[in-house]
DNA sequence: AAGATACTGGATCGATTAGTCCACTGAGGA
DNA sequence: TCCTCAGTGGACTAATCGATCCAGTATCTT
């Protein structure tokens, strides 16, 4: 059937990407409502027709603009992430997460800053975007806990899940506070500094966790 | 000298506040660009005149809603923040602080939601409600630290400022992550659990370092 | 060749934006 | 009484907002 694929979709498919870079950039630094269609026109070089005719609307360029720094971030993250190396010790394991991370947002901050914007913004009218970036973030939290329940591979089955669950909740809150000091002075803030913190007090509080039980 | 206070310019005192709390309530939930000075006016009451008489522009009315919304948190966590007890244990003199934090912030969210919002907002012209929102970050930190070293009495002087600071830097973020865990899900996220975490993840944190010194 | 499909280019829409202007009011001082 | 002045009311502006419309073009199928 048909040939390899239509060259028009190509183009079109190729044009569809640079307006969701473009939105991505600013989406980033700029929020929902201090995007303008009109400057992803110009960032992207696309008329506005083409822009429409991808997305149906702003929510749905955003909800797209979403997904895609997602994607671009989890990847980088899973080319980043070592290994798992189970005759490691745990507390070794902790720090290498928590710098896989810092690495990872330091290269595509764009999705969590995007995200934490809509988390705050919360307009009347509940935006597509934002319950796309509600069904994200309960994947990155069940990926975590599959990786931390990997790490407690030596507790007994019954505490591993609540305790993997309620690292993960730590860790993500976490990660999202020392963020936010890096957006707040990226010039100064010592990410990786403050993750090796969070690697030290994972395991901390792991082990607190573990002397109440 | 003249009357108490001339009728006149009290009145406007009204009409200022009047102003400014519509606009801290609005611009906690939609941010900078998503707050309309139409908005602030409708909600106010006040007509537009008034609002450029008492503030200059946007971003000047801006900074005045980060100082307000800042000072109304404040006094509402010194108010429930318990006295200090040096008779306390440790552990339970950080697990009353996060509970001190998880309350004010239950009952004064704006200032938090607003400030993070600025802070991941990073619009080309940087905005004086965002510098303001830098200051009285730095003014949180040198809070914090005091209540901090305050906590640390027992421990040798020329450590104590080191670990107070870093706990201040680590109190906030966390503080920060959860309060957006918290945003993303009002209704069903847990706050005062997350906090008696963060208790405990301070006094853990703090004895692992205390170790390794 | 003829038609259908997948986009593009650009003008244009009504609504809303931040901000301005100025006549006006009501209270204070002389 | 008359002047001053802090503050109000509301009409108004230029620019920009998100979105629509439709004729035009290139590439596909038949």
């Amino acid at each position: 059937m048909g040939p390899k694929t239509d060259r028009r979709q190509q183009h079109g498919e190729e044009s569809r990407q640079r307006i969701l870079d473009a939105a991505v950039e600013i989406a980033a630094e700029r929020g929902y409502e201090g995007t303008s269609m009109s400057l992803v026109r110009q960032r992207s070089g696309m008329p506005n027709s083409s822009i429409y005719w991808h997305f149906t609307d702003k929510d749905d360029l955003f909800a797209a603009v979403i997904d895609r720094s997602y994607q671009l971030w989890r990847d980088r993250l899973l080319d980043i992430a070592v290994r798992r190396d189970p005759t490691l010790p745990r507390l070794r394991r902790f720090l290498d997460v928590a710098h896989s991370i810092a690495d990872s947002l330091l290269e595509r901050p764009e999705f969590l800053s995007l995200g934490l914007m809509l988390t705050l913004e919360r307009r009347p009218v509940e935006a597509k975007a934002r319950e796309r970036f509600v069904e994200i973030r309960a994947e990155v939290h069940r990926i975590a806990r599959t990786e931390f329940t990997d790490i407690l591979a030596d507790l007994p089955e019954e505490r591993r899940g609540e305790f993997a669950a309620r690292l993960a909740d730590f860790t993500i809150a976490a990660t999202d506070g020392y963020f936010l000091a890096y957006q707040l002075s990226p010039d100064t803030y010592d990410l990786h500094g403050a993750f090796a913190t969070l690697g030290t007090a994972t395991d901390a509080l792991l082990e607190r966790w573990l002397a109440e039980s």
